[in-house]
DNA sequence: GAGTGGTCTAGACCACTTG
DNA sequence: AAGTGGTCTAGACCACTCT
């Protein structure tokens, strides 16, 4: 029941302001690193509240890496936050767009063929499967963006072998026609070496290049590898 | 109430499952793309739970960004999944012990000196300030591992003056005594240079550099520039 | 104005874990 | 065995926004 005022306002609290305030108490250290803090029954009398809404709040903290709670052993505060950066995967037509400038798509070769030894390995392929390669370029005010090279499993998204690829990118189709359950990405610095014609710059040039493969459940969606131009940088937010 | 089956079996509905089934249509295109799906009213009565139930579990796959939520519009399916990739951002000496490897940590230089003209402009300072300048390396089995380049504002974090950092590295010192309320984060590649010494390496060897920039509210903490050795990949989870 | 999601409450039972 | 967080329910009111 929400309470309410003689005069009629509206008393309650809301679970954001227990959020801030007990950040606050964490970041004054008036609960140490490591220590109990009050169970929720507790904390929702001194609040004057529900113990949903202090679950709320602490549930929250916890998510974001600052309490650790356990059932009967109670909630403590991290020694260490895991603090975690959250990267919004973008689709590269809306992040050149993002930026002002005007997107290109090229694709560059398309074929179907058995996988190289290093994507079997990273699909977990036995290597006889059909996969489409393709290769495409991706500029920014005509500028060379991303150079992608990219595998997908037929096996898996029968569907896109008839698509034209050289009007949507594999990752928009992807996206949109084929969820990944889960999967991993990989940054690294190299040498630009074969990407370099494509983003006009030298073979010797250091370029960040994005490594992702995709599963839907057990089965391999796709492994691509994304060079970017040697300017380029990747933006996330703490 | 708990609805209980005269056998006595506890029937309720886990948010779970439901999120589960939901993201089954999903996927399954069940619900369409850009369609609206019923409201929350419907789809409890539909599975024969609470409304919260079904709030829960509409809230959660909103913030994986399959699902766009607005009051009164009603609930949508995205047309592209807002897919976000999550860094748990390590502390060296865990993610090199992680690995399995031995951690150790060389101070290579500490010094108090006003900012140089690029510092200035990520931390926004006026120049006039005392900044701590601090260069350490992070070996994994005694092979270089990581080489950073810090600068700490005095002003916001004046204990870190009197902390011996020959014996605990400068990040795990902030990450203990001043979280940071935000901050971000690049990636980029680039010719390992100056550090090239440092990490063992030629000084046009492509490298990771990593930039980190930390805020308390509105003052500035710390500037980061940390490259890895050349071999090194960054890995994130979709 | 009205429909939909956002949240709070009070109470209950459950699940997990620790002592 | 018992304490603590996790979750569900039924009901209520509110806030936002679309028409």
């Amino acid at each position: 029941m929400t309470v309410t005022r003689e005069d009629g306002a509206d008393n309650s609290i809301s679970w954001q302001s227990i959020r801030d305030e007990m950040m606050a108490r964490i970041r004054a250290q008036l609960y140490a690193p490591g220590e109990l803090i009050p169970n929720e029954v507790d904390l929702a009398a001194e609040f004057g509240c529900a113990r949903a809404t202090v679950n709320r709040a602490l549930r929250d903290l916890a998510t974001s890496g600052f309490l650790d709670r356990r059932r009967k052993a109670g909630t403590r505060v991290r020694e260490a936050p895991r603090r975690k950066a959250t990267l919004t995967i973008p689709l590269t037509h809306v992040e050149v767009e993002a930026s002002g400038a005007r997107y290109a798509y090229r694709l560059l070769e398309r074929k179907i063929e058995a996988p190289p030894p290093l994507v079997r390995e990273k699909l977990r392929l036995s290597g006889r499967e059909r996969l489409l390669h393709v290769s495409s370029l991706h500029l920014a005010d005509d500028v060379p963006h991303m150079f992608e090279n990219r595998w997908i499993v037929l096996d898996t998204v029968p569907e896109i072998e008839d698509v034209d690829l050289s009007k949507t990118s594999p990752n928009v189709w992807l996206v949109r026609q084929a969820p990944y359950t889960h999967g991993t990405m990989e940054f690294l610095a190299e040498a630009a070496g074969a990407a370099a014609k494509h983003l006009v710059c030298a073979p010797d040039d250091p370029v960040l290049t994005m490594l992702r493969v995709t599963w839907l459940d057990a089965q391999p969606i796709t492994y691509a590898r994304q060079s970017f131009s040697p300017s380029h940088r990747m933006r996330l937010e703490l």
